[in-house]
This record gives C-alpha cells, structure tokens and sequence, in this order.
RNA sequence: GCGCCCUUAGCUCAACUGGAUAGAGCACCUGCCUUCUAAGCAGGGGGUUACAGGUUCGAUUCCUGUAGGGCGUACCA
C-alpha cells in the first residue's frame, strides 16, 4: 500500500495527504472535495488536519465522528501515520511518522522547483503594470502598481510562463496636448528637461480646467498629434524620451524590470481599423454624438455605462486604447492572459474594457484571460488618498534616498561593516533599503487599502525585508564556515524535536505560491517566507549547527539551512527583493 | 439615487473552498551576546473581529439590516 504513494508526484506534504484521503472518501462514497487536508490550526494537537467528515456526516445523514472514524479505518494501515485520531466534533488530526518526514524532505532536497509544477511551456502572459505618466515625476503612488506587478511577473515566470512586463505608459491623452500646446504657447526652442517638464504639465493642467479657451487649444493640439502632425510628433518623441529616462532611473532603483516600455501611443495605429471595424459589426453605436459600444447585460444588477469609443468630437479616450492594445499584444504576443496590474478604483472601467473585448471578439472568452489585478489606495494616516503636507505625494527618490541614508547609518554603527570598503557598504545599504521599502508594501494585501507610514517602511526590524535578509545572510555565513560546495546530500536524514518544525514547514511552499499565484497576491509569499525566516531563526537559536557531535545530524541540520536558504532565495527573488553577500 | 469595497489588539496589518484557543510586527514589560551575525532569540500583558439579527454542529468569513469610512457611476487618464 505505501508503495502506492511513492510514486506521487513532488508535492506538499499537503497535497500528499490529501491525495491518500481523497481515496479513502471516494472508497466510502463521500465527496472527494471535502478530503482536503491542511496544515493543522492547532499545533499542540496534530500537524495537519482534515475537516471534511463533518460536512460529510450531513450529507451522510451520520454522526460526524462516526464519519471520521470510517475514514481513518480506511487509511490507518499506511506505514507513514505517527498518528491520526478524531478531535472535538470530528476533524481528523494527523501526525507524521519522522521517517515519512524526512523521507520527503530528501526528495525536496532535489526537486530543483521545491515540489511547485511548472506549466506547459509556451504560454505567454502579458503583465500590464507601472503605468506612470510623461512628464511627471514619480511619486510613492506608482510603488505598488510597480512592485506588485513586478512581482506577479516574476511568479509567473517560475511557474513556467513566459511573462512579458510591459510598463504601457501614459503617453497618448490629453496630458499631451496640454504640454504640447504649453511649449507652443511659450515659444519654446531648445532642449527638454525632466524638471521643465514637470513644471510646464501642472501648470498646463491648471490652466486648462480653468479656462476653456485654453482647454480648447490643448484639445487642439491632442487632435493634431494623434492625427500624425510631424512636427508635434518631433517634440512629443523628444519630451517621451526625456521622460522616461526619469522614470529608468525610479525604476533601476526599485529593481523593477519591464520587458517592453510601450505606451498607449502603441495601440493608436490599431485603432483606425478596430472602430471601423466594430462600427461595420454594429457593436458600436452612435449615441448622443459619440461612438460607444454598450456592454450591459440583462443579468446585472448594477448599471453599466456603456464603453466609449469616440467623444462627440472624435478624440479617442482611455478605454479605445485599451481595446486597441489588446490587439496589439495578441499579435505581438498571442498571450494566453492579459493581467493589469492597476488601481482598484478602476475596476469598472476594465469591467466595460473586458465586456467590450469579449463582445467584438477581440479576446474571446476561451482565448485570452484577462484579469484585473487592482491594488487598493495608498491612503495617509487620515485615512484619504495620501498627501505630504505640502499637498503633493512624496516623490519615489525622496522615499527611497531617505531608506538608504538610514540603512547607511545603521550599518555605520554596526561592527561587521568595519571591514567593508565604501563600494560594498554602499551596495549593501541600497539592498536593504530596497528590501524594506519593497516588503512593507508587498506584505500588505494587494486588494485592500492601506496607509502609507513612512517609519514602517524604512523600518528594519520585525516583520521587514532586511530580517529577512538576515537570516538568509546568517545562513550564508554558516554554509561558508562549514565549507559547503554545492548541493548537499544527506543520505540519512536525522530529525529531532528542535528540528521537526522547520522540516514541516519547507514543505509548505507549493502550497504558498500556489495560492498566491491563484490570486495573484505576493503577499502570500511575504507571509511564508517571513514564516520561514522566523522558524529558522529559532531553529538557529535553539540548536547547535556547526558545534554539533553528530556528524549525521549536522550534516542534516546543514541540508536544513541550505534548503531554507534556497527557498528564502526563491521567495526573495520572485518579490524582487536582492540578498547581500553580508550585512 | 444606484453600485462596489472597507471597519479585526494602543498603532500597522494577516487569517487558505466557513473549522478547534482569531495570528504577526511595532509600542510596552521581563530575561538572553563565552554556540555558529543581537537587523536576533525566549517569555509576558493587550480582542464582545463596528453594531443588531439570521443560517450552521461550528461564522472574522455566508445572508439581512444599522452606523461610520472610502471609491465608482458615458465624453479625464
């Protein structure tokens, strides 16, 4: 019978045990959905548990403990059970022999992916995220649209997909023609600046929603360019190409990677040819002056505004190019999944932009997936939109040079950066101040607002980024003094009390970055990996590692270390998050 | 008006198809640098999960209502 379950595919410990259960449900005719097994809530009781006897025993029309009690007659008999006995109304508790244990554990130990399925290859998926604006400079309000999708790029390229990050700037509206028809108006000749830029649009901006005239001129000047006028497309390209060396040097800074740095501008040449297109199919319509595709349906509950096309005086809005980078991307990439990583108060517009897509064909349903990954605001303490005193956001340099002075101080104070020549100890303090700024956000759940405190993210202790470096930088310094080259294998696996629960939990990470992958939240990875590096660094504190007399034993403490230093790595890598050598 | 989301410890946040005693970090209190990095470890106090009902063996989670907050709602992006 055990043999039966040798051959199951690398897993979590989990997902094993929920695979033998499923059996014993489907031999006594129960619903195989409720076989889940998880890890258990109670630790004192058992290491995993099972619940589904009781919503069994309904169905069943049975005492629940009766139920669970079938159940574990079923699967008593396998050789890996320490124990596994009812509790309370009839959830079933279960501990693992250590030999089962550690038995897993040395396959994990060479399962390069640490038990996580990859996808079948050449599936591509597009990731929409970043999306700062031309011409303003980047504030701490672009951080989670950056990061967050940054991370959720990463993840899906260790699952297997091909993930394309695209930054699809804000480089084609109105906003344009504001700073077009500004140059203009100011008789500019010369060459462009970021700090010009970020002067002029404001003030254009202000100036616009003031005066009509003004507006009227700026609309002008949109109408022109995206009409293909030569000259303010010469300008345009110049003030785009100052922009976004602005916004390179954010994003170096953050280790944020985009694959393609296109811009709405990319969909404008589909767009001619989309709208005549739809027009010709009747899915769009003419409506009070303007072209709209309706996208409401008789089952909703709310009312939907139907997708805009064309305003009454022809320009094309958001949700035109939207559509049109649909197509664009299906034929640069023919992704299988588009994921935008965008605000959540833009929920319903991608609710219109999806509904529109489906209608026309553009995305057929069983084509292309298309999910709306929103973030929540970034709120400041009064609970609105956050704003620095002086009314504006604080700029993303200021946010991140301010995390770096205080990793440089406090590495200043620290004894083992002595030896550190300015070079290293500057790497080091940007490493970390990345780390902290990154983790404080991503931890948070990215559906939910929150409020942006900059003491937390500049905060190195407790639940931060920098622990996390820590620890991982303190196992690196193990494995170095224990001379370790390479992969470390540990043919008699040995475990003792102090280690049995960071075993377990090393087996948890499929189980983690399948969750978070399913909905598309890194924060669950922040989560396991805080969890892990806080279970290590009891482990650490707790058992003797280089010291140890039982050379079995420390060879499997070592194979311990590495592996959750493997997997700190992993977990760090897919947040984007980069390891120091030491600090 | 209609619709969506939120309300969990002093503060900031978690809680996997509804599961057992709701978890972390910060702050506060007590210990620990003569074992491998104290950005650390061990331990303590702190909760009517906004409120009132309902469904259920079991509700922070699902349903209804109330209060408070945020957001969206065809010519901005």
């Amino acid at each position: 019978m055990r043999r039966r379950f040798k051959g199951i595919a690398m897993s979590s410990l989990a997902q094993k045990l929920t695979e033998i259960m499923e059996q014993a449900f489907s031999a006594l005719e129960l619903p195989k959905e409720n076989a889940r097994v998880q890890v258990s809530g109670q630790v004192e009781a058992a290491q995993f548990q099972c619940n589904g006897a009781m919503p069994s025993a309904k169905i069943a029309r049975k005492n629940p403990r009766e139920i669970a009690q079938n159940i574990i007659d079923q699967v008593k008999h396998i050789e890996i059970f320490e124990d596994i006995s009812i509790g309370g109304p009839g959830f079933i508790n279960i501990t693992l022999t250590d030999t089962y244990i550690t038995e897993h554990l040395k396959s994990l130990l060479k399962d390069v992916r640490f038990g996580i399925p990859s996808v079948e290859q050449g599936q591509n998926i597009v990731l929409d995220y970043g999306g700062p604006n031309i011409a303003k400079a980047m504030h701490v309000g672009h951080l989670r649209s950056s990061i967050i999708g940054d991370s959720l790029r990463r993840m899906c390229l260790h699952a297997g997909y091909n993930a394309i990050g695209d930054v699809h700037m804000g480089d084609w509206g109105s906003p344009m023609g504001m700073i077009l028809s500004e140059l203009e108006l100011m008789n500019f000749d010369g060459d462009i600046t970021m700090e010009m830029l970020a002067e002029i649009y404001p003030k254009a901006s202000n100036a616009c929603k003031e005066d009509k005239a003004r507006m009227a001129l700026a609309r002008a000047a949109t109408h022109k360019l995206q009409n293909g006028d030569e000259s303010y497309t010469k300008l345009w390209r110049e003030f785009i190409d100052v922009s976004i060396v602005g916004m390179k040097k954010n994003f170096d800074a953050l280790g944020v990677h985009f694959d393609e740095w296109k811009g709405e501008s990319d969909a404008h040449p589909f767009i001619d040819d989309m709208v005549k297109d739809l027009r010709s199919k009747n899915i769009a319509i003419d409506s009070e002056g303007a072209l709209i595709v309706p996208v409401a349906q008789d089952s909703d509950k709310k009312e939907l505004p139907p997708l805009m096309l064309l305003k009454s005086d022809g320009a094309v809005l958001y949700g035109t190019t939207d559509l049109a980078t649909i197509i664009e991307r299906k034929q640069s990439h023919n992704p299988s999944k588009i994921i935008y990583v965008v605000d959540q108060r833009q929920a319903l517009h991608f609710e219109q932009v999806f509904r529109a897509a489906r209608k026309s064909g553009i995305a057929p349903e069983d084509k292309i997936e298309l999910i709306h990954a929103g973030f929540g605001t970034m709120n400041g303490s009064d609970g609105k939109p956050f704003k620095t005193r002086a009314g504006g956001v604080m700029r993303l340099e200021e946010l991140i040079s301010m995390a770096i002075e205080k990793a440089q101080s406090r590495l200043n104070e620290a004894e083992l950066a002595k030896d550190m020549d300015k070079a290293e100890r500057a790497s080091v303090a940007h490493k970390v101040a990345i780390a902290a700024v990154k983790f404080a956000d991503l931890q948070n759940n990215r559906s939910a607002d929150y409020i942006f405190d900059i003491d937390r993210m500049t905060s190195f202790e407790g639940k931060t980024g920098p622990y996390l470096l820590y620890q991982a930088v303190r196992i690196q310094s193990l494995l170095r003094k224990a001379h370790v080259q390479g992969d470390i294998i540990c043919e008699e696996f040995k475990i003792t009390d102090g280690d049995r629960s960071l075993a377990l939990l090393l087996s948890e990470l499929p189980d983690h970055f399948a969750s978070a992958m399913k909905h598309y939240t890194p924060h669950l990875l922040c989560d396991y990996a805080f969890k892990l590096a806080q279970e290590f660094s009891s482990f650490y504190g707790n058992c003797h590692i280089l010291s140890e007399k039982d050379e079995a034993l420390k060879l499997s403490r070592l194979a311990l270390c590495q592996q959750t230093h493997k997997q700190l790595s992993l977990m760090l890598e897919m947040l984007g998050i980069e390891i120091p050598a030491r600090m």
